[in-house]
DNA sequence: TGTACATCAGTGAACGCGCGTTCACTGATGTAC
DNA sequence: TGTACATCAGTGAACGCGCGTTCACTGATGTAC
């Protein structure tokens, strides 16, 4: 057995990662469906004809996009949600990680921001699925908590989709707002969450 | 004085108002910034050049599509939020005006929607200026109610956001669904109202 | 270990095509007198 | 009302350019023996 079998796999998932990033920088200001496959390899520095050896075309690209940002995060809602400390202080904590997140890898959550309704179908299916397992978490983790005793599936699920679709409009704001309006944006994005919250706890005294 | 003046210039407008009909149209399944000019000037029939007599370009177009859409919105905060029946009903009643509007012009708030978030920066910032104009009024018109009475300025405006992006939110999800899916569409985003506007009766309780 | 063959990531030339923009123009509409 | 000139929405030809996709290829990596 030789240690060097799969060098040209390694090379070529490191090809394959290029073309991600590349694609990543450039649609910072542009949408998937402007895409150049040719801008992407101009970028990488190789031949446009190499791009199909990794996708079918930009589209196909944009879908592996989606599951580099958001594959990662699954499993992580346990921790953003973990029930420690009263629900203030949870509730700061993850507006603060989220920030921390899109701060970090600013790029790639514009990129699901501006896809999530875009002009690529595959890519905003990919996006839907995606959210929609997080909003699943989300309900999970809060309905095995005590605040939730008495609540219907149905709203468990509507509460976790509210939370993801306000993670994802926080994304959204934080990036539009820039360094400097940063934090005002995280001063508004805690304040909505608290008035969810609150509506939450008050939710089975009826309407 | 004759009566005939002014047929050049409602020619002009005929055309321009075909041009954007024809946009329109064209977005429904891409985006602006991968829309050509020459897609639009032959979907209506005429010569690409035209095309400078109306646009400076596509995005000079695409805003014009955005003040269309939204302009034509401003005042009609105040109908929706009439202070009429019970908070119930008028959460119904504003859900299903959203609703209404969405299935009469499906293409205009599928563009909105699409474009909030993408690549032309002159349309997404257009769409911007729009909803933070609704965002006030709705935070006006709240603020005049004595359900706001002790509510902070800053907070007024928060809320009216939040209930912007969820209108927003409202008519995403409703264009998603399509006619099969709309009434369980219109049922979540009736939930989700409720709940935030549970959370508004008790914010001044106390975090 | 050495050799002969297979695989396959990346190359480079070529294609037909639609794009945005320019320019000089045409002819109906508008205006001055 | 009639005439002579100005305006300007829309035309049509032309341009250079970058696009996605095809094809036969090269040469390093991998495999069988």
């Amino acid at each position: 057995m030789s240690h060097t079998t799969g060098v040209r796999q390694a090379q070529k998932l490191k090809t394959r990662q290029a073309l991600l990033d590349a694609a990543l920088e450039l649609l910072e200001h542009q949408s998937l469906s402007s895409l150049g496959l040719r801008e992407v390899t101009r970028a990488v520095g190789m031949t446009p004809t190499a791009f199909y050896r990794h996708f079918d075309g930009t589209a196909d690209l944009g879908v592996a996009l989606v599951e580099e940002t958001l594959g990662s995060l699954h499993g992580m809602i346990g921790t953003i949600l973990a029930d420690t400390g009263d629900s203030e202080e949870r509730l700061d904590r993850s507006v603060g990680l989220i920030a921390r997140h899109v701060t970090a890898q600013p790029a790639h959550f514009r990129f699901i921001s501006r896809e999530q309704h875009g002009g690529v179908r595959p890519v905003r299916e990919a996006i839907a699925a995606q959210l929609r397992g997080f909003a699943e978490e989300v309900a999970h983790v809060l309905g095995a908590e005590p605040g939730s005793a008495g609540w219907e599936r149905d709203d468990l699920l509507m509460l976790g989709g509210l939370y993801v679709d306000h993670m994802v409009l926080t994304a959204s704001a934080l990036l539009d707002a820039g360094p400097e309006g940063e934090q005002e944006a995280v001063r508004v994005a805690r304040r909505r969450l608290r008035l969810v919250t609150l509506g939450r706890s008050h939710w089975l005294e009826g309407p």
